[in-house]
DNA sequence: AAATCTTTCAACCGCGGACGC
DNA sequence: GGCGTCCGCGGTTGAAAGATT
């Protein structure tokens, strides 16, 4: 059990990525989906024609062929497919190859997020993972392991209890998982900490960021990249680090962390990866204008790569229109833009902090309190096919009823509701919970493939037979995750 | 400049859960 | 219910790069 056979029928090869394997595995992924990962290595190597442009690669990839010689014993082998096992391509995929996924260093909020959920899930680096939109469990289980960790320790706070190591060592807490009912204030403090270790550093850093990021439509002023290798090198605005998440930050992330998760299956999220604006957007260190134009991609050493000749601007614009892409205001200020058509006669528009968002329809935003099931019905005949496909491409979390929900906290919620709050109140977490269930029905809606391009349609269609998600079971799962965590039954 | 140490991170390993037969 | 297969997760490893001596 738990072993791929063919790791043991047979001779497969191990170690890095040759760019070649690269580009047969991207090839076959982006042409079919991945489907079952056990038969991908086979079908991927059907594939031939060049498609180095698109690669990712690395420094060390440029290294992989003369330090890993595989034996192709005949030249059948060159087409017999790659010689990896699934679960290899699957986490070349998943890591490294996904389009989605967000390159460069980590964003101080970024890694204040990660403390933050670290505290409350522990070493569940996927869940982690779903509520950093672009970034890998692997990832951010590195980050956690070299750097946080050990930031952490510096500023004596123990990386495991997120306690005081001192309350640690004096033995008044013995066990290893957090206690949840101080928990948000352990986070506090390591925040606050944190705060002040980066004040000491700033004021020793005359450096400033010149420009912000944040997206429009979310006051968030906290800038700057801090890697462990860069953390000292840059500056942040201190006195904007600890903006507390919303209350809605965490029906928005954990709820939406199920559905996201799924990206990994590549559900039709992952082409959100195809259309790298949004990413990009928040990403600190891989700087690209929104509007870009030709949609560059980022590799891994920060090389921006064309993707015109794969994907055509055209494929790309009939799809998302940079000029109507906004964002939705979130807690921690980055969130996956929405793009709506610039007609705005079939929906309703607003407008929040001189940002203007869309909503897709009245009827949408008006079913939603009726029933998520009808909901999902009638967005999905009343919604233009672009909607459905925007929305089912992993932009389920701003969602109307999402927006809604954001809109209606943000009128009807004083701010002085923290997010804390939820946290120590999981019958509180739990409705708002149960009303993102509903929500998320909207994120089930599929698109009319044929209306994707050839790379995307095939895999889409090939891969919407793994939805719908069962919201149910996500929802259920997610209670009980956080009222175990908060020690509540 | 060379040697050594440290850090980073891609990839592997083993396990458990889900699913189908 | 048992078994096999597949997927996904978390822990761990080790090579490469960077920093230090």
């Amino acid at each position: 059990m738990g072993r791929h056979s063919c790791c043991y029928k047979q001779k497969l090869r191990k170690g890095l990525w040759s760019p070649e394997e690269d580009e047969k595995l991207l090839r076959h992924i982006t042409k079919y989906g991945h489907g079952c990962w056990s038969s991908v290595p086979k079908q991927a190597g059907r594939l031939t024609s060049p498609l180095r442009f698109l690669i990712p690669q690395t420094k060390r990839l440029c290294n992989v062929q003369k330090k890993n010689q595989f034996n192709i014993s005949s030249p059948c082998d060159v087409f017999a497919g790659l010689q990896r096992c699934g679960k290899s391509c699957r986490l070349r995929w998943i890591n490294y190859l996904r389009p989605d996924l967000k390159r460069g260093t980590f964003s101080q909020e970024e890694e204040n997020l990660i403390i933050e959920l670290h505290a409350v899930l522990g070493n569940r680096w996927s869940q982690i993972a779903a509520q950093l939109p672009g970034r890998t469990d692997n990832e951010i289980k590195n980050l956690w392991n070299s750097c946080l960790k050990k930031k952490l320790r510096q500023r004596g706070i123990d990386p495991i209890t997120h306690k005081p190591l001192s309350e640690v060592e004096n033995g008044e807490e013995k066990d290893t998982t957090p206690k949840s009912r101080d928990k948000m204030s352990v986070v506090s403090n390591e925040l606050n900490l944190l705060k002040t270790e980066n004040s000491k550093q700033e004021a020793a850093l005359v450096e400033q960021r010149p420009e912000s990021i944040a997206p429009q439509g979310y006051p968030l002023e906290v800038q700057g990249s801090s890697s462990c290798k860069t953390t000292n090198s840059r500056s942040s605005n201190n006195s904007n680090l600890m903006i507390p998440p919303s209350k809605n930050f965490f029906q928005d992330r954990f709820v939406t962390s199920n559905q996201e998760k799924s990206a990994t299956n590549c559900q039709p999220s992952d082409l959100v990866g195809h259309f790298p604006l949004q990413q990009l957007n928040y990403a600190s260190n891989a700087r690209l204008s929104i509007n870009s134009n030709p949609i560059q991609w980022f590799t891994q050493g920060g090389r921006t790569f064309d993707m015109n000749s794969e994907f055509t601007s055209n494929a790309i614009s009939t799809i998302l229109s940079p000029s109507t892409s906004s964002f939705l205001p979130t807690s921690m200020g980055y969130k996956h833009p929405l793009t709506f058509p610039s007609d705005d006669t079939s929906m309703g528009s607003f407008t929040i902090n001189g940002s203007r968002y869309w909503e897709p329809s009245a009827t949408t935003s008006n079913s939603n309190s009726s029933s998520g099931s009808s909901s999902s019905a009638e967005l999905q005949s009343n919604s233009s096919l672009l909607e459905n496909s925007l929305f089912s491409w992993g932009l389920g979390d701003c969602s109307t009823s999402d927006k809604e929900t954001h809109i209606h906290l943000m009128e009807s919620q004083p701010e002085e509701i923290k997010w804390a709050e939820y946290f120590n109140n999981p019958l509180l977490m739990a409705a708002a919970l149960q009303n993102q269930t509903q929500q998320s029905l909207y994120n089930e809606i599929k698109p009319e493939p044929n209306l994707i391009n050839d790379s995307s349609s095939a895999m889409w269609s090939h891969n919407k037979q793994q939805l719908p998600l069962q919201t149910s079971d996500i929802c259920g799962k997610d209670i009980h995750t956080l009222t175990a965590a908060f020690g509540h039954p």
